[in-house]
Order: C-alpha cells, then sequence, then structure tokens
DNA sequence: GCACCCGTGAAGATCCTGTGAACAGCAGGC
DNA sequence: GCCTGCTGTTCACAGGATCTTCACGGGTGC
C-alpha cells in the first residue's frame, strides 16, 4: 500500500452481521476486487465509522434489536457520503420503504449472493461517485498563491503559507470551488467527511485561520468572501477595492470620513449576499 | 429552525413496462408524491429520453427482448445522471449483477410493490444529488435580470443586486414560477418553510425590498406584480407598459394623461386579475 | 362611500459572524 | 512515564446584519 492523500481511492467497506460464512465468502470477494473490508458481529459507535473513512457500510439490522432503526437513522445522518446497504432476512414492503426514505440505498433480501451485495454496493458508491471530482493533484493558482496538493501546502512566491492539514484541505476545497458559494454545510460535510452538527462553529474558525495567514503571506488581495447566512466564496480579488464606483452618487451627507481601514481592521467581506 | 433552499424541482421519471396495472399504482402514486411520470409500452429513443429531462427511468426490460442489455447499456452510457432502476420477473444473480456493473442502479423483482418501486427511484436520486453540485445551479434570465444559484445572488450586467438570503429565495421561487399567480401562503409556506401566521405580512415587506433593489438596477423593467387579494406573480415587463394593447378598444375616454412615473412613485401592478 | 388590502417606513428583536482564548488529544523527545 | 509543542475543538462575547413587527395612509374592489 502506499500513501495517499486526502482523496483516497482505495474503497473501503464494513460489515455487521453474524452470518460469518457469508460475510468470510464476501471478504473473500472483496479481497479479490482490491478493496478493503472490515467485519463486526455487533453494533459500532458511529464515531467509530466515521474514523474508519468508509466508503460503504453493509448491515444485516437483525443484529442491532430494537436499535436498528435508530441506529440506521444516526449512520444516514451523520454520513450522507457512506453507501449505506441493507441484507436482511425477511422484510415488509413498509420495512423496506420506511428504510429506503430513511437513508438506506439498498436493500436486500437474504440470502442473497456476495457477489450482487458487492455490485450493489459498487453501484451506489458509482452513482455517487459521479458528480464528484477526478484525481486532485494539479496545482491551482489563484492571485498570488499557489496551491499544491502534492505538498499539502499553498505558497506566495517560494514562501509557504505554513497551513495545518485541515486549514489546508479547508483552502483546497474552497479554491476548487471558485466563484461558487458553499454552504456551511456543505463545507463541512466535505472536510470533515461527515455531517455538521447544529450551531459547530469549526468552519469559521478555520476560516478566520486561513485569512490570518492569506494575509500574513498576500496582503493586498483578499481570497474568501463572506456570505451571511450562507457561508463562504473563494475568489482572488485586489484588496482595498471598496466599490466606491458602484455607488450612483456617493452624496456626502455630513459623515463622509474616509471610513477606509482603520487601523488594523480589515474588510473581508464583499457581502455580495446579505 | 433553519434557513432553507425554496427550490423544489420537480422530478420527472418515466415508466416503460407493459404491465398496466402495475404502471397505473405506479402513476397514481408518483402524482400524490408530486412527480410527473410518463409512460410508455416499448422502447423509447434515447435521443427521446434525454429530450424529455427526465431524473429517473423505470423500466422492465422484458418488453425489449433481444435488444435489452444493448439498450440498457446505451441509456446508462448517454444518461449517467438519469437514475436508471430495473423492474423485471425472474432473474438469475448472474443477470443482476451483469445489469448493476453495466450502469442500472437498482434491480427489483416482480411483484413489486409501487410504493418500494417509488422509494427506490427516490433513493437513488437522493444518493446521485450528493455528490453533485447543486442542481438547481443552471441560472435564470429574466428581462435584464440574472439570477444564480451557484451565488445566492441576482445580478444585472454584472452588478449584484445585494439581496440578502430570504430576498434572494423568494425572488428565485418567484422566478422560477414566472407568470404563475403564487398566493401568499403558498410562498411563506416554500421560503420559510413553514406555515404562515394569520396575519403576517413578511412576504409583502419582502417584495417591497426586492422590487427597491429591483428598481435600483433595472429601472425601467416591472418584474413583480401584484394581484390583489391573492399573491404575487413574476414576470419581466418593460416599465410604462399599461398594456393598452390587451384591452379590445383602447377607447380613450378622458384620463389618457400619461401617468408615467410621477417622482419616485412607480407602477409595481398590472392587475391583471384582481 | 365603505370596508378591506397593500405599500411604506421605522424600530426592536433576533440571528450570524469575527474574534480571542481556553481546553483536549496526540505524537515525539527525554 | 512525563513534558512539550502542535492541532483541532469548543466557548463566550461583541458588533453588525438581517428579519419581524407595527402603525399609518393611500389604493382597490364592491
Amino acid at each position: 500500500m502506499r500513501l495517499r492523500g486526502a482523496y483516497n481511492p482505495v474503497i473501503r467497506i464494513a460489515v455487521i452481521d453474524t452470518d460469518s460464512g457469508f460475510v468470510t465468502v464476501l471478504s473473500k470477494r472483496a479481497e479479490v476486487a482490491g478493496w478493503q473490508l472490515s467485519r463486526s458481529a455487533g453494533p459500532v459507535p458511529p464515531r467509530d465509522l466515521v474514523a474508519m473513512k468508509l466508503n460503504g457500510l453493509l448491515i444485516d439490522p437483525a443484529v442491532l434489536g430494537d436499535e436498528a432503526w435508530p441506529y440506521l437513522e444516526r449512520i444516514a445522518a451523520m454520513l450522507p457520503e457512506l453507501a449505506l446497504v441493507v441484507c436482511t432476512g425477511r422484510s415488509t414492503v413498509a420495512q423496506r420503504v420506511r428504510g429506503l426514505r430513511l437513508g438506506v440505498d439498498d436493500w436486500m433480501t437474504k440470502p442473497c449472493h456476495p457477489e450482487e451485495a458487492l455490485a450493489r454496493i459498487e453501484a451506489v458508491a458509482r452513482r455517487h461517485n459521479h458528480g464528484r471530482r477526478e484525481v486532485e493533484s494539479a496545482p491551482l493558482s489563484a492571485g498570488e498563491l499557489e496551491i499544491r496538493p502534492d505538498r499539502f501546502q499553498a505558497f506566495v512566491g517560494s514562501e509557504p503559507l505554513e497551513l495545518t492539514r485541515r486549514e489546508f484541505e479547508l483552502l483546497y476545497l474552497l479554491a476548487e470551488e471558485r466563484g461558487q458559494v458553499l454552504e456551511r454545510e456543505k463545507i463541512y460535510q466535505r472536510v470533515w467527511g461527515y455531517a455538521m452538527a447544529h450551531g459547530d462553529r469549526s468552519v469559521d474558525v478555520f476560516v478566520r485561520k486561513l485569512r490570518h495567514k492569506l494575509e500574513k503571506r498576500s496582503p493586498s488581495w483578499a481570497y474568501i468572501h463572506t456570505h451571511f447566512g450562507i457561508g463562504y466564496r473563494f475568489e482572488p480579488e485586489p484588496a482595498g477595492i471598496v466599490k466606491e464606483e458602484l455607488r450612483p452618487a456617493p452624496a456626502p451627507t455630513k459623515t463622509s470620513e474616509p471610513r477606509a481601514n482603520s487601523s488594523s481592521q480589515v474588510v473581508h467581506k464583499t457581502f455580495t449576499a446579505g
């Protein structure tokens, strides 16, 4: 195995099932296909699933007992990217529909063939990856900035910004979607890999850190713009633009003081949207 | 409670199947869910499928005979965005795996419950929309206006209207339903996400703010029209038009004064129908 | 002419973001 | 094992931006 970036192409799936015969066969097939498969006979805490950075989860809810529905629901909500496939014994139409509406991606009935199980997981993953970006290794340029995924670092000239990993990933995501306004939830989902908890301010804090480091190395550019009530947008712009030219008539009433950059306060915002 | 997008795209699916009973029930359910469903008893040329702008296709390959595999393959290749679901009689594991690997997203076995069929299509579509850049990122044009969901903002030329989030969502909703008169309650329901309290004037206030900003950037057009006792309608019209051409006979009575824009008062209303 | 509806402006409440700092987790070095 | 530096997370506060609400008056339909 080799090191890979944050954007790893290895397919990692987990199986939660007590039918060891089925799981063993599945495991063999998965190995042939080059997938990483981990198995468990009981519920795995959602936190751990997050840490495993899974692409798919095949689960028999029967092993969860009463906790099955809440568990599935929690998983689906926390990890919307995860290919969540159920494979279980008899079930009613209502149960299947409930599961699918909850966020389960596919529902198979046992006995099911391992090959079909893999094919279905694959189909879900393919569907999911469609919208996704291709291999990311090409450096991006923006303003004075050069963002190099191969180094997990951004540079101004030859000076690195000394970004930490999360900072880099956030910057890279924003820069990839240059010009687009990204909602906080989307950002969190894509950088952290799971759903943002209500009230989490991490994205804001990291944006602040990024701005700080960006400004240190590239003071005359503004890169990250706030969109009130929505999220952030990446777009390199020469700083100091206050867009006066837009005002039809400045109408210098009385308080016509320049209002320019007072001391160290810097205008990060363009507030295109509120 | 949080803000939500107001964009509710219609889901369009097609069914290719000869089992008219099944299709009829399906069709009923789809209607209830607010989906558009079109039916066909034989193969539909891929070109036509493209033109239909479908979100999903439910198909029984049995009606295609020998052409089934190539047909499925062509569809999957031409329309990777389409949720392609098979629902057919008995099949072998090998057939199912082949189908899934070809690009079929889900494979059900008849007899299958219509509700489950819809739930599965929905599940595929949901998965698909996740990785994807917003479905509704296509900008709308109206008069001098360009409405860009990717920026949560509307522009005239390159000048943004500087709409806040709510203002934008309201404008976008109205523009999506261009030409339709929308009741206040409906508008509130879709933009705010919950039912409007009796006597709430928020919609009116936001329409006013919108008109104000629209007029600032695009003074020679009227976009939002009031329908007394009902609600509002979006339709870009060059300003100053009083719709004389609609009256059977202009019959220039006496009040033929230009009634043009007196000072700052502007006519927002067209009052086509009370 | 009379109810009712809508446009308008403003004020207060509410929500959102920037900011600084404290806290927790982890890895490496001693 | 213990200390230390680096990261990432969480919290509380303050200043603004935005949203809601209200009252008033003119407009509209009957």
